[in-house]
DNA sequence: TTTTTAATACGATTATTTTCGTAGATAATT
DNA sequence: AATTATCTACGAAAATAATCGTATTAAAAA
């Protein structure tokens, strides 16, 4: 699957969120934050449909939406992505400055550090 | 400093890795993986320089260019850009997602071990 | 039933990013 | 000295992404 655009990313991210949705539901969402028209919001829906990275459900008027990429899988593409462009390809780095700017609270700390173990027991 | 493209982000983490280059450096480089002209290379250059995203030094023909633009910085906002519109702001699954894909090697993890710790000491 | 509201479709425009070609100048080679 | 190679500058085209306006249709409200 190609790399998602910025709006469709947004709009894939609020689609996992909801798990399904109308685009009218999308755009609001979306205005929250930034000025922008519904036909715009729709028409990069439509696209998205177009290519597959979405489904529809069209038996009533208003279409349902719903995410047909993975979301883990995207995540991922996604995270190499910049790790390989921004990050060198050191996954350590991006940890630290991930965990840096965020402050996790202790049971965040605690999961991770389980994961940590668990990656650990497997190699 | 405004988000970098794709090809300027590119071109600035070979810059950050080399510390500097001239266009000829950074071309050779991108050649490997990418089918592009010389001109390519030497434009988006130009217009980084031109938004202050790089330096360079004229003394000689060939121009020698460095970042201006701070490595953790321009990563930390680029993180958080990812993080916030793909990882729903969640640090954890971001940091998960990372891991999981690498190989960390034992010493890696240690490293981030510890850098847990002092996360945790701090707060 | 008529009018108003809300939805899709889709072309066209605008903005942004990337790519390339050409001109002109300097350095290196023959 | 002449030729060739290597730079930069820069405009313009091509590709990609985002925005919007209008037409049309269906549903809801009056």
């Amino acid at each position: 699957m190609s790399k998602p655009t910025e709006a469709e990313l947004e709009i894939l991210s609020l689609l996992w969120e909801k798990k399904e949705a109308s685009v009218r539901q999308i755009h609001e969402e979306i205005s929250k934050t930034k000025e922008t028209g519904y036909t715009t919001t729709l028409k990069i829906m439509q696209i998205m449909f177009a290519k597959g990275m979405v489904t529809r459900d069209e038996k009533s008027r208003t279409h349902i939406y719903k995410p047909a990429t993975n979301q883990g899988e995207t995540q991922k593409s996604l995270l190499k992505n910049l790790m390989t462009t921004a990050f060198g390809g050191s996954a350590k780095k991006l940890v630290m400055q991930a965990l840096g700017q965020d402050n996790p609270s202790k049971e965040e700390l605690n999961e991770i550090r389980e994961f940590l173990d668990q990656l650990e027991k497997k190699s």
